[in-house]
Formats: structure tokens, C-alpha cells, sequence
DNA sequence: ATGAAAGCGCTAACAC
DNA sequence: GTGTTAGCGCTTTCAT
């Protein structure tokens, strides 16, 4: 592994030329930099980034927490983050906590360190450890909202709400919502979007979970689901809301004509639930690029925290349909 | 951010000992250590691992290479190298190269650089290229297999040919094959085992690709496969065959009675795809946990590097059947 | 325009 | 058992 100190040596210069050299701020003659540059690509020369993090106080890597990189949902949020640090030529370190609390405290101060911010995905860890850890690296949160810290998260609430407008509004008088993780913040904001609209809407809610936001999950509560006088399920999220589907099929039930489903993010590909699932998709940008620029104006003290909640829109399709005649 | 400074002057003593007593390794007394642990807790100190790696020239960090987190079949795989990792009180890196080489060659340089050794999964770089980042930093390769490297694989040559042994026994005398990524090793090994088996079994094999392991890459597909006269498939991983399979559904034929179809991988869950994929399962312990053991082998300059060939089952499911009459 | 030198936070000899 | 000190590889004043 060369060193600066092997490429000073090869150039006949001292190693603050080559530093200079290399990152182009200062003033080096043409001549002087271009001989350096051509020793250090023979010598294939990499800077150490621990040791130039040693000084700077920046290590040009942004790291990424999510509970579960399996769960199609945080697929494009990580593209969008590897984006705009592309651009920025940092690159991503990525931690799954496996839904694990305990777990994510110990990733997100490795990331922390290795990292000179971080994006922390549908963070589990209570309020206060947000805050506290958002004093020692620049954090910007999605789907998760904490008073004083940057985030981008969907509007849940206003998404659940227009959803169960679209059930009830297909006749639907009784509901089962399957909850997501307990710690959850879009957990709550969905449930409370349901609980606010239920009311205006004469539904009676019926709330069960938690349940983890898996395929498989949603396949396990199936059965149980069924014996609910329920004649519609809105799920945390579509993995959930497939697993149901799936196995509620297998058990005989016709969907959506027996029973109406539907999920949340919109996170499932043509073809893979079918019918195809009724869901909340959100809006415009990827909340992983948005997330990703508001760190990188962190990083830059530029730009002020700044909360972004994206609205979402009902997507209809053939998993929901009328109330059966009861 | 406390430094072991702040923590030696606190507790009264030199930073050597502070050290000392973190590491747990040289002898102090047990007063000492109780006072300086209580210090550092007060302190609320985290050690710099980049200092620290600066002169060990250890980060406690293993970096993982895959091509696309999304795919479920590298889900296991690093979940596997968590687990060990974990075990060993060891970080793990995840990066993503979206199957793209180019990008693939500076990920791994980065992951080299904050961490201690590499695990590539299914590297689509050159044999010369990997073997040169290997002299750089220990590396352990999955579903890879370069010349003088460590690696850890799946015998996806033999999975293939029971696998298509089985497709013949069924009577089919036409078979497409639908090829993944160029570059990929495991790609020209299941190939390969296709091409030798069709051989003996008198099986017509008809190669269609490269295409990319995805499921939408499945559903593009459909179309093109059902103007051949083959009346099964097989394909180069799960996703491309679910993809494939569901899109053929929509256009009306029928699986397994029109078409059979299978894949490889054994990724998906039960009643994701309808009827359950046919496909090829490795057999045995996790990739990713043998993959970090060899590598925890190679720091700790323990164990010799080896190659280790997972066998592989068929797993037969709905999804193929008799050929049709003709 | 270039070099010398002082650290960044930490560990590992080496003294005592 | 504990302190002193020399770096790890790099950037960045401060001289020149």
C-alpha cells in the first residue's frame, strides 16, 4: 500500500505537494502537480481516508440505517441517497438493524464514526436518543418526525385518512387494521389517520398487531384475521397486506369480492399481489434524494433543518372492491 | 466528543493507561480500570476507530459487496456475515454496485479502506482485477471463484443439470434458457450445466439473454419466450422466472400445463409466486457465515484459503409439469 | 510555489 | 502498574 510519503519520495517533492496536488485547492505549479498526479497513478496510490478523516474532521461517507434492506420500501430511498453522494463523490454505508432497537443504537454510532452524517430510515429509538445523537453527527430522519431534527416522511395520516375514505366509500362498515412495528412513528400516524377517519366516516376500526412489516407476517395473522366480521383489511404496509392476500386465497377466500385488502407505500411490482393491491403511494420525489440533500446542506452548514412531509394519493386497483351483500 | 484526554485527565491518569483499560488486554490494576470505565462512561466516551485503525491497522469492520440488495437471494447471504461478524464484535459495510463493474471496482476500493477484509458477492469484475484487490485486502468471494482466491460458492454446474434431468424426465424436448448477467461466474456455470446435460439428454436448449436477475427483467421477457416452440424455461435466478411466469399467466398460458418453468435460488416465499417455483436450492449452511468465517480465518492468518463447493437440491413445485402433447 | 513541522486520536513499545 | 513517547497517513498553518 503506497503512502503519500512513497509518492513525494517517486516525485522528487515533499508530501505537502503531493497533498496539494492531489486536492487541488492550493497553488501548485502545473508542471509540479501534473508529475505528481502521474507518480501516484504508477505507484496506484489511494489515499487512506481514516488518516485525512484524522485531520479534516470528514471522512466523505454518508451512512444509511434501515430496519430491513430485504423490505422492497427502502430499495429506492438508498438509490436515492447512493445518488446524491455519487454526486458528491461520498460514498454509503449501509446497516440494517433487523427491526432491532438494541441493535440500531450500537450501528448508528459505528455509523456515525465512520460516516460524517447520517440518514436514519423509520428509526425505532425513542425521541430522546434521536435528539442526542443528532448533536454528535448530523442525522436527517425519514418517515420518522423528532422535534428539532431534520426529516422527510410521508403524511401518513393524510394518506390513511383518503384511503379509508376509498373503503368505506365502497361500502365497507367494518375494518381491521393490521399494525406495523410498536415503535413505529408511521405506525402511529397511520393509525391515527384510520382512528380520525373511522369516526367521521361511521367504520368501526377493529386495531390488530403489531405485527412485524414482512410477507410472512402477513401470511401468519391470516387465519386469525378471518374470523373478524371484518369485511375489508388495511395493513401498515403492502408486504403485509400481500402476505394476507396470499394466504387468504389459499383458505378459499375470494379477494376483493368475500374480502377487500389494501396496503401502504405501493412498494410491490405489477403482477405480484394478485389481484393487484389497492395502496398509498407517496408523492413526487424519492424521500431518499430529498433526505440526502437536506444532509448534505447539514454537512455544508447551508441550508436550515427543515421538516418535509410528502402527501400521497390512493392508488385503486383490483384488491379492493364493494362490500359483499352480508 | 471526548478524546481519551478528556477521559485521562478526569480520571487523573496518563492516556496510556485509559487505553489499557478499554482494551483490556495489559495490566492494570483493577482500581484504575473501574475508575477510568466510570470516567469514560460519565464521558459518555466512544473511541475513534479510524485513530485507532490508523496505528492497528484494524477498523473492525468487514465490508460486504453485493450487486443488488434488493435481490432476495443476497438477503441470507448477509445476513449470514452479520452474524459473525457480530460474534467477533465486528461492523459490517454493505454497499451496492446495481450490477455495474465500473462502479463495483471503486466500492470495493472504498470498503477496502474502512474495512478490514471484504466479502464480494457474486463479482461481475475481472479475475485479474479481483486478484489484485486481494493482495490489497483480504477478500472472500461468493458465487465467484478466481484462481488462488478464497471463495465460497454454490455448484450451480451440477444444481443445473439435475435440474434440467428432471425437466427432461417430464418428456420436454425444447427448453429456453434465460441467461443472466455476462459477467457473471455462476451465469457461465449454469450454462455450462444446461449445455451438458442437454447433451446426453437429447433436450433441444435454446439460450436467450443476457438478461438482468430481476423480476421486471422476467416480465419484459415473456413476450419473446412465448414464440419459441420450448415448452419449459428455465432461467438464471428466481426473480427473472417469477417474472417471466407471471406475465405468461396474463397472456393466457397456462403453468405448468402450457409451460413449465424454473428457476434457481430457492428465494422466494411460500404463495409469492402461484403455482410454487420449481427451482434449485443450495444445500446446507449459509454462504454468508461461511464466507466470514474464511475471512475471520484469513485476518486472523489462521486458515488456509479454500474453495468450498455447496451441493444443490432440486426442489420441484407446481410450477413444472408434463410436457404438453404437442 | 514549495517545504518543514505541528498535530488529528489512538496504540504500543519502552521506561520506570 | 503506570507514564512517556514515537508514530499510523494525512492536511494545514507558517515560513521561505
Amino acid at each position: 500500500m503506497a503512502t503519500i510519503h512513497d509518492v513525494a519520495r517517486e516525485a522528487g517533492v515533499s508530501i505537502a505537494t503531493v497533498s496539494r496536488s492531489l486536492n487541488g485547492q492550493a497553488r501548485v505549479s502545473e508542471t509540479t502537480r501534473q508529475r505528481v498526479l502521474a507518480v501516484a497513478r504508477a505507484l496506484d496510490f489511494i489515499p487512506n481516508r481514516a488518516a485525512r478523516g484524522l485531520v479534516t474532521g470528514r471522512l466523505g461517507n454518508v451512512g444509511v440505517l434501515v430496519p430491513d434492506v430485504a423490505n422492497p420500501f427502502f430499495g429506492p430511498i438508498v438509490a436515492g441517497i447512493e445518488e446524491v453522494a455519487q454526486a458528491r463523490d461520498m460514498g454509503v454505508f449501509l446497516a440494517d438493524s433487523r427491526e432491532d432497537p438494541d441493535a440500531e443504537l450500537g450501528l448508528v454510532r459505528r455509523l456515525g464514526q465512520q460516516a460524517d452524517g447520517v440518514v436514519l430510515v423509520a428509526s425505532r429509538l425513542p425521541d430522546a436518543t434521536l435528539q442526542e445523537i443528532a448533536t454528535r453527527t448530523p442525522t436527517v430522519l425519514v418517515n420518522r418526525v423528532v422535534p428539532g431534527l431534520p426529516a422527510v416522511a410521508v403524511d401518513a395520516h393524510q394518506g390513511m385518512r383518503d384511503l379509508l375514505t376509498e373503503v368505506a366509500g365502497l361500502g365497507h362498515r367494518t375494518v381491521v387494521y393490521l399494525d406495523g412495528p410498536v415503535r413505529s412513528w408511521s405506525g402511529r400516524a397511520k393509525r391515527a389517520g384510520l382512528e380520525d377517519a373511522a369516526a367521521g366516516l361511521g367504520v368501526e376500526l377493529l386495531v390488530r398487531g403489531p405485527y412485524s412489516p414482512s410477507y410472512g407476517a402477513g401470511r401468519a395473522l391470516a387465519a386469525e384475521v378471518l374470523e373478524t366480521d371484518a369485511t375489508a383489511v388495511v395493513a401498515f404496509d403492502d408486504l403485509i397486506a400481500w402476505g394476507l392476500l396470499t394466504r387468504a386465497q389459499e383458505l378459499g377466500v375470494r379477494v376483493p369480492q368475500d374480502l377487500s385488502v389494501a396496503g401502504f407505500d405501493d412498494a410491490l411490482e405489477e403482477g405480484m399481489a394478485r389481484p393487484g393491491l389497492t395502496t398509498v403511494s407517496p408523492q413526487g420525489a424519492s424521500m431518499g434524494a430529498l433526505a440526502a440533500q437536506q444532509l448534505m446542506g447539514l454537512l455544508d452548514g447551508a441550508t436550515e433543518p427543515a421538516v418535509e412531509m410528502l402527501a400521497c394519493e390512493v392508488v385503486v386497483r383490483g384488491s379492493t372492491g364493494p362490500a359483499p351483500a352480508a
